[in-house]
DNA sequence: CCAGTATCCTGCAGGC
DNA sequence: TGCCTGCAGGATACTG
């Protein structure tokens, strides 16, 4: 269940375990995801080619080889990368294997199959549907600057705004919460109607505990010895998301929850106005 | 253009 | 035990 800092997680994860290795194999079996899942169209793209670097944009991962061209992955709700040897048991809905030079394989697991695996022609970065259209990087250094003016223009809830990747492009329903709490704002204020300000405090919430994250998941990584090779996921110290009902940390009052935008919000009464 | 809702899919927790 | 409902950390097509 990725958001932004375990999908940077992950990133640097691989990033120390691959660059190098080359693919020997691709298997799987093609299967409908965000994007039809094509097996046979990724294998001869992807047979013998050695991992070079991995970046991130928004939540997507973009692996990077010795030849043109990128390997595009997200992990949606239920993704999970595993890099396993060859030999351990394959999780459920496993829908895509890569066996490696080194006698491990890399698996893209996802049950829900709100992920995607795509490939990208060389340039792709820019023309790519999804990747074109997203907003700002959240830990872009000019994000304080940038995103009050453009959230000062909208009238939706600026909890709405925070997850539309249009806007800015990263932030889940866990961090939108935790940076609405940090800055003192209501998660259903209109964007129009909060200061400038404000916004930018915001932004600067939305920084600080994106970074915090990102930092946690990079000591997790340190003991990333976990036998079935999942990653990922990192004990996370949250002050709203999933604790409606419990004291804020900040005032004592209950933590409330409704629905903002489908997505279920949580948030203190009394600290965020 | 904007704002809000519906939808893709499986797994799991909780109520009965 | 099983059956049912609702909900889950995402993204976007569609409607008004």
């Amino acid at each position: 269940m990725p958001e932004l800092p375990e999908v940077e997680t992950i990133r640097r994860v691989l990033e120390h375990e691959v660059p190098g290795v080359r693919i020997d194999r691709v298997s799987g079996r093609s299967i409908n995801m965000r994007r039809p899942l094509a097996i046979e169209k990724l294998a001869p793209l992807l047979t013998g080619a050695s991992f070079l670097t991995l970046r991130r944009r928004a939540k997507y991962l973009l692996f990077d080889f010795d030849r043109p061209g990128s390997l595009l992955v997200h992990l949606g709700m239920s993704g999970r990368i595993q890099l396993v040897d060859e030999m351990a048991p394959l999780a459920d809905h496993t829908h895509m294997i890569l066996t490696l030079s080194d006698g491990r394989q890399l698996r893209f697991v996802d049950p829900r199959r709100f992920g995607l695996i795509d490939w990208l022609a060389p340039g792709g970065e820019d023309t790519d549907a999804s990747l074109a259209r997203l907003g700002i990087e959240p830990l872009d250094p000019g994000l304080v600057s940038i995103l009050p003016p453009l959230l000062h223009e909208r009238r939706s809830p600026i909890k709405s705004l925070l997850l539309d990747q249009r806007v800015v492009a990263g932030i889940g329903n866990i961090y939108a919460a935790e940076a609405l709490w940090r800055a003192g704002i209501h998660p259903r204020r209109a964007a129009n109607r909060t200061s400038l300000a404000r916004l930018g405090r915001l932004a600067q919430s939305v920084q600080d505990v994106l970074k915090e994250a990102v930092d946690r998941g990079g000591t997790t990584l340190r003991d990333f010895s976990k036998p079935d090779g999942e990653m990922g996921f990192f004990a996370q110290q949250l002050a709203v998301y999933g604790r409606q009902g419990e004291e804020c940390g900040r005032c004592g009052s209950a933590i409330r929850s409704e629905v903002i935008g489908g997505r279920t919000t949580a948030w203190c009464p009394e600290c965020q106005r």
